[in-house]
DNA sequence: GCGTAACCTTACGCACGAGTAGGTATGCTC
DNA sequence: GAGCATACCTACTCGTGCGTAAGGTTACGC
């Protein structure tokens, strides 16, 4: 009972490049609904228009195939990021436009991205994976802040300028948690209270001083 | 071939609380090692030298045992926060206690309690749980905030006083994954650097202003 | 027009681990 | 010292879902 009898069979012929896309464009959405475990080979090939051999095929295991997933949007991301902020302005204009352009992000990819991104903090084998990718942001922020300091004359410890670069990303983190949970919110004001947040500090929030973007 | 004949039994038979804490401490302890998931009933019952069935007999199922520890690592945390920081202080005072408090738990329970909060922020059943914890320290952060600018004669509105406190849980929730995987690190001086960024921010920190923390 | 390679399928094997059935020992109460 | 409840065990069942074997079909080169 193995053959079909060629019905209607004619299923849109791909070629590879193009169903892989495919397929990870569905393992995004299923792994982002249910979370890595409860997602289910079954479902993303469905979800993808496939059969689950060919995801096999062309993606590996589970674990290949969302670490792939991991790549192709934090990829994206960084771009994103990097796109907008040139490295030749001051501090302040470049920590602005990498909030704006990260916020902007992943308001476009609610669903999908942030969730995605959530899962892969917990399950061991992705942490690794996860954690390079937040090391390269934070290298980053670091440099940036080092930069600023040299420019006004200070100096501070390579440790410390690192658990500070640290704690603000895990700040922006933490608030595109909030904005993935809150779709009625709007990234660019998020991006603008993180900015406050990060360049002003709560003491100088205690006293009224207030940042503003700049127009344009 | 059921009945085993009675060779040297004698396992020590110990009351039921008794039990449950070390049931506890076991499933804490291999949660925390191995991630949700890949912990099993049978290691976790290993480790706490008993028999399979007896922890389900106390503690339910696995997702009922997580919670479970969930409970008493997060009731834990939050008493000695809450014991430390008094609520008649001023605001930078209790800040900076709740946080030493925060890190010093921590350093405490490294590899148990911060590794098994990080499990609990992918998975569905387990977000709830811990985003209502969350919401009870980003209230009080937020009473915090609030209280301080009023008695400055500042006003402002409280969705912008949530995303300020929720901005200031997640760089600490962030800096404590930093501290659990830096064993060497200090929790008083990792306490005494969020504080910088916290309070005085980073335009203030270029400014070559720094805290500190007060004497005793 | 025909082979061959790439595309795509159905239908299964199989391990792993949650949860359970059913039985044994031990201490407490009267 | 009989009865009863509680502590505790070994040894299973069984669903679930990853990964695969083996075979069909279409496009493309020559």
């Amino acid at each position: 009972m193995l053959a079909r009898v060629s019905s209607t069979p004619t299923f849109k012929r791909l070629p590879r490049a193009v169903r892989e896309q495919q397929m990870l464009d569905a393992a995004v959405k299923v792994f982002s609904r249910r979370g890595f475990h409860a997602a289910s080979m079954d479902e993303i090939a469905e979800d993808a228009g496939i059969s689950k051999p060919m995801v096999y095929a062309y993606l590996g295991t589970k674990e290949e195939l969302f670490v792939a997933c991991l790549h192709r949007e934090g990829t994206r991301m960084m771009e994103a990021i990097a796109g907008a902020a040139a490295s030749d302005l001051p501090a302040d204009e470049r920590l602005w436009r990498g909030l704006r352009a990260f916020f902007g992000f992943v308001g476009a990819h609610r669903d999908g991205w942030a969730v995605l991104y959530r899962q892969a903090r917990g399950e061991q084998p992705f942490a690794g994976e996860l954690a390079t990718m937040r090391g390269r942001l934070v290298e980053v922020v670091a440099g940036m802040l080092d930069n600023a300091l040299r420019a006004e004359g200070h100096e501070v410890g390579p440790t410390d300028l690192e658990v500070v670069a640290y704690a603000l990303v895990g700040a922006t983190e933490s608030l595109a948690d909030w904005l993935a949970d809150h779709p009625e919110a709007d990234p660019e004001k998020t991006a603008t209270r993180m900015m406050n947040v990060a360049w002003l500090g709560a003491a100088q929030l205690l006293h009224g001083v207030t940042w503003r973007p700049p127009a344009g």
